[in-house]
DNA sequence: AAATCGGGGCA
DNA sequence: TGCCCAGATTT
């Protein structure tokens, strides 16, 4: 059963993949990495070209080590997951320093760096240096848990553990590189997570979830989300050319990217009723202020929360003391990064005084 | 062990 | 909507 798996994946791979990607085939680590990085929990397609993009503004682990933290932020600004980004500049910063510029060429060296799991390791071990490392990614899980029929729950400690030892079993000896690339293009291309193309697959004779029909409920997850609902508030401080922004450094969503005087409200608030909550007042720091335009709402579906945003324009007539905060002119606002609510909302320029 | 961290594609 | 995506880290 092993046997027959491993050796018709390859031959799946040899005969009918022909998905193509620009980091596949790749040997530099550092691009193994970058794209490996880029690809955590986002569609290939999504990654693309933000993998193009680093590239060419980074070739080397130097030159990305060397660059300041805002400009990598502006370049991975609409991906999403932000503490990737934070992670791979310290990883870069630590490739330079503590491996004087080489990438580390052991898998526990390798997760050493920051941002990198279990996955990421056995990934780079595998593709560059081609040591035995199966990786273990939603693909494996879902083709795995499929093909051996296992309902153990892919997000409980006992089913890691357990896929984690199948996958090591069915890796073939030296050829981990081509056979970790087969598993995950074959999950993408055939054994989908909806419609899986059961009737084209080369393993399906011997598919145990197929012939038991549980092709639609495997792989099983236990947890369920729960998914809040915030309201944000965002008053744009304008004094003369001027906005005022500030990082996002609490432990929350955005964290290192940029955004507006903002003021969260646990239910959907008018300007009226905003204008009298304290918190108003506060971050205002009593300043006389004239309210120019208010937006309609913006929202946001994000894994864990849905985000309503409005964005109310008012300007001031003296310099404001907003401690915290860092006035930018206006036309130079695309040198920070910002969360995509508010990239939309500067796009749009809906207010009429963008 | 459970909770979080984005944004987008698809049914 | 709900689910998933070349997962990792924090709580």
């Amino acid at each position: 059963m092993k046997q027959f798996f491993t050796s018709a994946l390859l031959e799946w791979n040899r005969e009918d993949n022909t998905r193509s990607m620009p980091w596949k085939g790749e040997k530099d680590p550092y691009r193994i990495w970058l794209s490996e990085i880029i690809l955590q929990q986002t569609r290939v397609e999504q990654g693309w070209a933000y993998y193009e993009k680093f590239i060419q503004a980074y070739p080397t682990v130097q030159h990305l080590a060397a660059a300041p933290e805002e400009e990598v932020f502006r370049l991975w600004q609409g991906l999403g997951y932000y503490a990737r980004c934070k992670n791979m500049l310290a990883a870069a910063r630590q490739i330079v320093s503590q491996f004087h510029g080489h990438f580390p060429n052991t898998y526990e060296a390798i997760q050493s760096l920051k941002g990198i799991g279990p996955y990421t390791s056995a990934a780079i071990a595998s593709f560059a240096f081609n040591l035995p490392h199966a990786v273990l990614d939603g693909n494996v899980f879902r083709v795995l848990s499929r093909f051996f029929d296992i309902d153990t729950p892919i997000d409980s400690t006992a089913g890691k553990k357990q896929f984690a030892s199948l996958a090591a079993e069915l890796l073939p000896h030296g050829e981990s590189a081509v056979y970790n690339q087969s598993i995950m293009d074959f999950g993408a291309v055939v054994c989908k997570p909806q419609q899986p193309a059961c009737k084209i697959c080369p393993l399906a004779r011997k598919c145990k979830a197929l012939h038991l029909g549980l092709i639609s409920v495997l792989p099983v997850k236990t947890k369920k989300l729960v998914i809040k609902k915030r309201y944000f508030n965002y008053l744009i401080v304008k004094h003369k050319d001027d906005l005022y922004i500030r990082k996002r450094t609490e432990n929350d969503i955005w964290q290192n990217l940029h955004e507006f005087v903002l003021i969260e409200t646990s239910a959907p608030t008018d300007i009226q009723a905003l204008e009298k909550l304290p918190a108003f007042k506060e971050k205002l720091s009593d300043m006389s202020y004239n309210i120019d335009a208010v937006s309609a709402s913006f929202k946001q579906q994000l894994t864990h929360q849905t985000i309503h945003s409005q964005f109310i324009l008012l300007s001031v007539a003296e310099k404001p003391e907003m401690p915290g905060y860092i006035a930018v002119p206006q036309d130079q606002l695309d040198r920070y990064a910002f969360p995509k609510t508010i990239t939309d909302f500067l796009k749009r320029r809906e207010l009429s005084l963008f």
